[in-house]
DNA sequence: ATGATGTAGGGAAAAGCCCGGG
DNA sequence: ACCCGGGCTTTTCCCTACATCA
């Protein structure tokens, strides 16, 4: 389904399991919908900034098809025109996707006959379109032309601006149906979607383990391969992940980030503040089942359990 | 008390794709 | 017919926090 670019083969490759997957889970066309646009009084469109920039890239529109594909190849490649559709007369005869204009279903085709034509000099990356081509080159450029009004963060994409705004507005258009939670992005919301599905579709390949994503499975793959990427500065301790060092680093500061909300009592550690919260609550989860007495702490309940025991011997 | 690791949410970067104006 | 830009959508990645276990 994905296709080999020419920046995906700097990459390692992944292995077999990782390709399999990535069904696309339902999230209806609805909660799309649901993604208003109020905020775009809010945004610096400085678009007269983004025209200049690119206009010499016309020239790099060089031939950069896969192997095989010949751009006159593609070229010939019959494109199915119905002229009783309606309103969108021009129908892909592979996916039967249907468009208004001739020239919008000869981009479309190059779907599927992989054609790339439009080549990065840059980095040989290669695109479909001339626009994506155009938009790429602001990574090279680093041009970023829109930015956040509250916090002057910078974007390329006035959409990636329109994302990042809600962290600021709060806003979290897209909702689980399985649960009350709400997500500001879409991807977040399919990312929570297999907490419910269940689904684990990366496999390890060094053990039975599965995982929800990609991004995961790598971080467990140090696991097998040993590597520690994030040492300490102080003690040249190293680390697989820069969340163990951050928490490590408590140990050279003496710092207390876990405060009881309670009392002024501080901890380093969660867990540890969790087990004091308890004396708050007067949670007693340990329950004695011959008088359903109650108890915070197991040994207790075992004291307790040895009255009753003495009981039933006299 | 501490470190390792699974799980999950937040957020950003970049590309895919469609569409209308000129 | 084509170029171009706008904009919505998707993919991918990294960071971080929490929970649990040893």
């Amino acid at each position: 389904m994905e296709e080999l670019e020419p920046s995906d083969i700097k990459e390692e490759p992944e292995p077999e399991q990782i390709k399999e997957e990535q069904e696309e889970l339902s999230i209806s066309r609805d909660e799309e919908q649901l993604e208003t646009d109020p905020l775009m009084d809010s945004l610096s469109h400085e678009e007269n900034e983004v025209q200049g920039h690119v206009q010499s890239l016309d020239k790099s529109k060089l031939s950069c098809g896969r192997a095989g594909q010949s751009s006159s190849s593609s070229r010939n490649a019959s494109v199915h025109v119905r002229s009783n559709s309606g309103d969108k007369p021009f129908t892909c005869e592979e996916c039967c996707k249907s468009f208004r204009r001739l020239c919008h279903l000869k981009t479309h085709r190059r779907i599927h006959t992989g054609e790339k034509p439009f080549f990065c000099k840059e980095c040989f990356k290669c695109f479909r379109e001339s626009s994506s081509l155009r938009r790429h080159m602001m990574t090279h450029t680093g041009e970023r032309p829109f930015f956040c009004l509250q916090c002057h963060q910078s974007f390329s994409q006035i959409s990636n601006l329109r994302t990042h705004v809600r962290t600021h507005t709060g806003e979290k258009p897209f909702a689980c149906k399985e649960c009350d939670k709400s997500f500001s992005e879409k991807s977040s919301l399919r990312k929570h979607m297999t907490t419910h599905t269940g689904e684990k579709p990366f496999a390890c390949q060094d053990c039975d383990q599965r995982f929800s994503r990609k991004s995961v499975l790598r971080t467990h793959m140090r696991i097998h391969t040993g590597e520690k990427l994030f040492s300490c500065k102080e003690c040249h301790k190293s680390f697989s992940r820069s969340y163990s060092l951050t928490s490590h680093m408590l140990t050279h500061t003496g710092e207390k980030f876990y405060a009881c909300k309670d009392c002024s009592k501080e901890f380093k550690h969660s867990s540890v503040l969790r087990r004091h919260m308890l004396t708050h609550k007067r949670e007693k989860p340990f329950s004695c089942a011959e008088c359903s007495k109650s108890f915070s702490r197991s040994y207790v309940l075992k004291n307790h359990m040895l009255a009753h025991t003495k009981e039933h011997t006299i």
